[in-house]
This record gives structure tokens, C-alpha cells and sequence, in this order.
DNA sequence: CGGCATGTTTCGCC
DNA sequence: AGGCGAAACATGCC
């Protein structure tokens, strides 16, 4: 489920965090740096942020300036026992304890229950990680702000499929599988096209259709409440805007649908 | 049981 | 050197 938007709902829900202090931090070792615990124990959280499909907490008061979060493919975030984001499309909807990754307590503060963890970083797969001061200057511009220029610098020289380039976040930080079938859908270019064959008009209406179709989605749920829901690309019916069957098939290794009619 | 899954990293080949 | 594609990773679900 994690793409840019559900980072950016992960994001917001972590707002209550700022202001309080971490008094413990519990996490399986195989998903983070070593001494995770023992060095952000004490942090008090003072900010929350996000680049790509990254959640940030900025900290203060101990050796490390930010916590990042990667939810992987299946990973996904409890802020106070509530999850912003319940439904798991292509993984349970269970929500197992076991499969907690990473479990930060802070201090009780009014109307919060300080047995239960403030965040916890919660993926069957293990996956997804935290980090420590990530690096974040490799990540392409962030898919909410990017503009068409942007996209142009980012496509250029390209030779690769514009599926894979949208893909690569080094290209544009934040577009997964899901989302980077949808803006292709709403802008009308294929998938196959190679990516520095796009001409200006092309660039253009991808990054519209990019900055139309986020704070709609988001505003939905997530990735899952697009025009390809998973419903769709399971079923493959016919195209909602032209109604030639949608087709399947493999781009940048990674399942993706799209009108073979209007996407060109 | 086989295949597939909203992601990233690594490896080998140009 | 750096872009590119395939494989690997890990685990649950249909």
C-alpha cells in the first residue's frame, strides 16, 4: 500500500507525536540501524515530515536529527492504537502484533495511554525499515511539488520505458506501481514509451494529470482509490474511457494496466 | 501448491 | 561511469 500518499496520510497522522519525548523504543533488529533504541530513547519529536514515499520525524536531544520510515511494499503505521489507513489491498487486514517492526512509547501525556506504543511500524514482509538521518539528496523532486520542468529534467536522456523512469525515485520521489498506472491512464501516454520521447505537451499533461489526481486520491484513501483500482486491474474491464479492454503486462518489472486505445 | 503482491537493493552487462 | 534489467529479499494470501 505504501506510495507517496499513503506516506503523506502516515505523515499527518504522526502530528499528535510532536512535542512528546520518546521514553522507550522497541524494534526487530533486522530493520534497523544498529543502536536504533539506545539512541533515539530521549528523543523529544519536534517536527514531522516526508520526501517521497519516506516519513520523517525530526528529534531533538540526542545523536541523530531524524527518524526515517520505509514501509516497504507491506508495511504500514499505527500513531496511538489508530491506523489512518485499515485496509491492506494485497495483504491481510490483520493487524498482528507479531509482525510489529518497529514500537516507539512516549510519555504519558493527557488523553493518551502510555502502555499502548505511540507509533508502531507494523509489515508482515519486513520490507520497510527506519532509518536513522536517511539521505534523502539522491531522491528525485518530491511528487507533490513536481512541475513540468521538473519532469522534464527528470525524463531526459532516458531510454528506458516512462513506467520505469516514474518508477525510479531517483527520478520523481514518491510514484509507485499503482499511481504511476494512474496519472499514465489520465494523461493518455503509454507506459512503453520511451521515457525522452515525451514532447513538451506530453510532459505537460503528465504533470497536470500528476497535481490533479493526488489530493483527490488523497483526499479518497490512498493509491487503492484511483481510476485502476485493484478491482480494475485484477478484472481488466473495459477502459471507463473509451471501453477497450484494459491490458496487462509487465513494464519496469512490475504489473501494470493501461488502454492500449487511448494511452499511446 | 504455484503464483502473485502498493518496494528497494544488488549484481552483472553493456 | 552510469543506465538498465533481472534477480533477490521475506512473507502472507488467493
Amino acid at each position: 500500500m505504501p506510495e507517496g500518499l499513503e506516506a503523506e496520510i502516515w505523515r499527518r497522522a504522526c502530528e499528535p507525536l510532536v512535542g512528546r519525548t520518546i521514553v522507550d523504543a522497541v524494534v526487530d533488529e533486522r530493520v534497523a540501524p544498529f543502536g536504533f533504541a539506545d539512541i533515539v530513547r530521549g528523543a523529544t519529536i519536534s517536527g514531522v515530515g516526508r520526501t517521497g514515499k519516506v516519513v520523517l520525524l525530526d528529534v531533538e536531544d540526542v545523536d541523530a536529527e531524524r527518524i526515517g520510515l520505509h514501509f516497504g511494499m507491506t508495511g504500514r503505521l499505527v500513531v496511538d492504537g489508530a491506523a489512518p489507513i485499515d485496509r491492506l489491498t494485497y495483504a491481510s487486514g490483520r493487524d498482528d502484533s507479531a509482525w510489529d517492526r518497529v514500537r516507539l512509547f512516549t510519555q504519558a501525556s493527557p488523553g493518551t495511554d502510555s502502555r499502548i506504543p505511540a507509533l508502531r511500524l507494523n509489515d508482515p514482509r519486513r520490507l520497510g525499515k527506519v532509518t536513522l538521518d536517511p539521505d534523502l539528496s539522491t531522491l528525485g523532486v518530491d511528487v507533490f511539488a513536481l512541475r513540468a520542468p521538473d519532469l522534464h529534467r527528470a525524463l531526459r536522456g532516458r531510454r528506458t520505458a516512462v513506467k520505469s523512469a516514474l518508477l525510479d525515485q531517483h527520478v520523481v520521489a514518491g510514484l509507485g506501481n499503482l499511481l504511476s498506472d494512474e496519472v499514465l491512464w489520465w494523461s493518455g501516454i503509454s507506459p512503453l514509451r520511451r521515457a525522452d520521447s515525451l514532447d513538451d505537451q506530453e510532459i505537460a499533461g503528465l504533470a497536470s494529470a500528476i497535481r490533479r489526481r493526488l489530493p483527490i486520491m488523497l483526499r479518497r484513501g490512498g493509491s487503492t482509490m484511483g481510476t485502476l483500482s485493484p478491482d480494475v486491474r485484477s478484472a481488466c474491464p473495459p477502459c471507463e474511457r473509451d471501453g477497450v479492454p484494459l491490458q496487462r503486462g509487465s513494464v519496469g518489472g512490475r504489473t501494470t494496466i493501461w488502454c492500449p486505445d487511448h494511452q499511446r
